[in-house]
RNA sequence: GCCCCGAUGGUGAAACGGAUAUCACAUCAGUCUUCGGAACUGACGGUCCAGGUUCGAUUCCUGGUCGGGGCACCA
């Protein structure tokens, strides 16, 4: 609909708009141009149009019944198609998230990045693209070499779990900071695992880093994302130390106190280490190789990276490095940062140890909505969904809190609300008489809901445009608060019109379902 | 110290330079309880401060206040 105003005003950069309901279904700015968009659109709009108006040089369009009732069929008819795009066709497209470090359990903040780039993934795919989903996680440097020696002194060779390994790591950790013994130890055990010859040493590197990937992969699962690849440090620090080392010669890096570095006063950004004293890669290093390495598996037309926002910085410097080292590379990067995740009811420590992992903040939040489910994987489904719901109902970048009791409440704007909505819905069909009846007598007025619910595929392409998922949940938001009111105050089976309104209960359906669907939101059946 | 991000009803959030700033929670008052009440209807109440740009600013610019994050051999 957007586009067939677009064209009937002849001009693509007018932007169109939904208007407070009491001014119609599309509105268009216009200013001192509105009285000859409005002539325009009565013209080529035709009967669809049931009123253009113009008022303090808006255009404002009000569609006609038919209109109405032919977009309604569509979201019926259309089933899982229904909301789908086509502007990103034929675009390849790479979606990196998540991110946990291997031999350190997944805590709270990766959380976040997986739920943000599993929809951001979903919507650009919903827009025609191809996308693959790529996690990249540290797998060597000090970080591991803490948690090996706290292995080591456990006398542990076969690690079998991941909350094992997390607490080899806090001993490390500790230990690396109080005794200088150790400290020599965990950086000679660095060194070694960078020149890979020990073969103990990387016979138990190899089995600690699977099992935290399998934990890794269990929680991918339950919260419904999968990756193509799954890079690790160790793959790419070969590739970054050659790419810096050529730049370091052809004057874009420079040497600093032994170590190299990219100068960022000149950008603005700040100036960062890229290889150490020590001649071992950071971070930075390894992220520069990644860029390299993603181009050489899968390449794209865009990146999206998804971090967290403290991160936001060390990227301008990295991005910045890439611009002078591969142009092209770094011109279709984008960075997406997201929000931390705060709990309402307190208790979040940083302190080594203290962290509150993935694992058990999720069980946490299932044996809530067991309370009111006894169905274990109904429990799941509301459970996934209101941590979903809670985190992408804002604007990545601002930070996210949590309140466990709040989401799980069932009440207005929360995952369980969306999902109630539908399974309502779903019930109702479920009573209802199979009619296939096509062009079901309407009533002249459409409903609220009607109206709303044809937006569907321009939120979501908006939403894709704008890597910013949360206009799709303000927008089922809504749409679930029309259902229930017209649920409240309409009789569907053996009222009035009923052909028409199990129309609508099927075309709400469609739309809940795919609109959950793109937030990676589970459908339950019954809850 | 320097850099980045943020500030919207009591609380948590929307608003691509445009209309009467949109929701939800909480509070108060109702509906009704025959398709699933975990619902619906109504009331209450808000753009951090001072300038500027503009026909028009929550939005853009400058300064300030408050809060969060980052700042080279950690990731």
């Amino acid at each position: 609909m957007e586009e067939r105003i677009q064209k009937a005003i002849g001009r693509t950069d007018v932007v169109i708009r939904r208007p407070l309901a009491t001014f119609g279904d599309y509105a268009v700015f216009g200013g001192a141009e509105a009285e000859m968009f409005a002539e325009k659109l009565r013209q080529k709009l035709g009967d669809n149009a049931e009123k253009v108006e113009v008022a303090k040089g808006f255009v404002n369009i009000t569609l006609a019944r038919e209109a109405v009732t032919l977009a309604v069929a569509e979201a019926d008819a259309q089933a899982g198609e229904w909301g789908e795009g086509t502007i990103e066709e034929g675009k390849r497209v790479i979606v990196e998230y998540s991110n946990p470090n291997a031999f350190k359990e997944m805590h709270i903040g990766h959380l976040v990045g997986t739920i943000v780039g599993e929809s951001v993934s979903r919507l650009i795919q919903n827009s025609g693209a191809e996308v693959a989903r790529d996690t990249f996680g540290g797998d060597i440097g000090p970080n591991v070499a803490k948690a090996l020696w706290g292995l080591q002194k456990e006398r542990i060779t076969e690690p079998t779990m991941a909350e094992e390994i997390g607490a080899a790591y806090v001993n490390g950790s500790h230990a690396y900071e109080a005794l200088p013994d150790a400290k020599a130890e965990i950086d000679a055990i660095n060194q070694a695992i960078y020149a890979g010859e020990d073969r103990a040493l990387m016979d138990l590197w190899r089995k600690g880093r699977e099992v935290s990937v399998e934990e890794f992969r269990r929680i991918w699962k339950l919260l419904g994302t999968h990756f193509d690849f799954e890079f690790f440090d160790s793959d790419t620090t070969e590739t970054g130390l050659r790419v810096v080392r050529d730049g370091l010669d052809k004057g874009i890096f420079e040497k600093s106190d032994g170590a190299i570095i990219y100068n960022g006063a000149e950008k603005g950004v700040h100036t960062m280490v890229f290889i150490t004293s020590h001649d071992t890669p950071t971070y930075e290093a390894k992220d520069i190789g990644l860029a390299f390495l993603k181009e050489e598996r899968w390449p794209s037309d865009k990146s999206i990276v998804v971090t967290g926002n403290e991160q936001a910085g060390r990227f301008k410097t990295v991005l910045a490095a890439l611009v002078d080292v591969a142009p092209l590379v770094a011109a279709k990067t984008v960075h997406l940062a997201t929000g931390f995740l705060k709990l309402a009811s307190g208790k979040m420590s940083s302190r080594e140890g203290n962290v509150i992992t993935a694992a058990d903040f999720i069980k946490g939040v299932i044996e809530k909505a067991k309370e009111k489910n006894a169905d274990p994987l109904v429990a799941e489904q509301v459970a996934v969904g209101a941590i979903k719901y809670m985190i992408l109902r804002q604007a990545p970048g601002s930070d996210i809190l949590f309140d466990a009791e709040k989401s799980l409440s069932l009440e207005g704007d929360s995952g369980p609300y969306l999902q109630y909505a539908l399974v309502r819905a779903k019930s109702v069909l479920a009573q209802a008489a199979p009619t296939s009846e096509v062009g079901a007598a309407a009533p002249n007025e459409p409903y609220l809901i009607e109206r709303v619910m044809m937006h569907f595929p321009e939120v979501s392409a908006r939403a894709a445009r704008e890597l910013a998922p949360n206009l799709l949940v303000n927008y089922l938001t809504e749409l679930a608060g029309e259902w229930n009111s017209f649920y409240a105050q309409e009789r569907i089976i053996g009222g009035e019109h009923e052909a028409y309104k199990l129309v609508i209960a099927r075309a709400f359906v469609n739309t809940m379902t795919n609109g959950l669907t793109l937030l990676g939101i589970p459908v339950p059946e019954k809850m």
